[in-house]
DNA sequence: CTGAATCCAGGGGGATACTG
DNA sequence: CAGTATCCCCCTGGATTCAG
């Protein structure tokens, strides 16, 4: 139990499930770069709802490039979540679906989705609270600042 | 699914900071974003297990340099997910603890923390079987493969 | 002690063009 | 269709320095 915060107060510190860049044992620096980066949620769940070809991942996936998806799409392959099977068709035919590692993800990305969504509103007043009290602050990431 | 992307099609294609333009479930890009980034995670843990100072909290986060620590620790206090209380004391002192939402997270956080012990061995040797049959690919982070 | 400011390298990721 | 190859911008994040 390192993550349960069972009251708030200052213990024997044993947190810390791993992590820090030294800890050879950790692992969760893997799912957090894979999830955090911009577009493999987005492959994981459309590949949730079956399996899909190139085209129809780019074409789901609003905004992705071909390079991108490419990019995502062979990390997700090589970290074993997503499988990739070549058709020797024709107009070459490629479809890629979620291994059962990669399908497991899936819960997570749920919870995630389910988790932004419960709290959505309060961290946008959180935001706007700490915007108006920090006018001249450059924190906006990705945001407006006019 | 709340993530489901249904159609998207068309559209200026302007990016949004979710990456999903034009779609409610866009909350979840700032979700990401804030767990993929290579410190908040940490930090979370760290004061789930209590309020810490900042100091503290650069010694026990292994590998953060202030500017990081404090644009994170920002960053999460302008979600709302953490508190920022300044003692006028002498010598500045500030501690830092979850809100109430941030607390929340902590349950993600525990959940991603143990899908990654979960799968690490699978992964891992997904990696090594990619990298064996690909050993001209340049995936492999933090290497060069000329 | 707690930060802010500045400088700077590396990598992520977009746009575009070309190939099998 | 399914990529690959280039160019390039910008953001992340480290190191260092200065300040309250």
């Amino acid at each position: 139990m390192s993550l349960t915060h069972t009251g708030v107060t200052a213990g024997p510190a044993e947190l810390d499930p791993c992590g820090q860049p030294e800890h050879p044992d950790c692992g969760i620096r893997d799912l957090l770069d894979r999830v955090g980066d911009t577009w493999s949620v987005f492959v994981i769940v459309e590949l949730a709802n079956g399996p899909r070809r190139f085209g129809e991942l780019q074409r789901a996936i609003d905004g992705i490039s071909q390079r991108m998806l490419t990019l995502t799409v062979r990390r997700l392959e090589r970290d074993g979540l997503v499988t990739r099977t070549v058709y020797a068709t024709v107009p070459a035919q490629v479809d890629y679906r979620l291994t059962e590692t990669g399908a497991s993800l899936t819960h997570l990305v749920k919870a995630l989705a389910d988790w932004s969504l419960a709290h959505r509103e309060v961290i946008a007043d959180a935001r706007s609270a700490y915007d108006a009290q920090h006018p001249d602050n450059v924190m906006r990431r990705g945001q407006s600042s006019s």
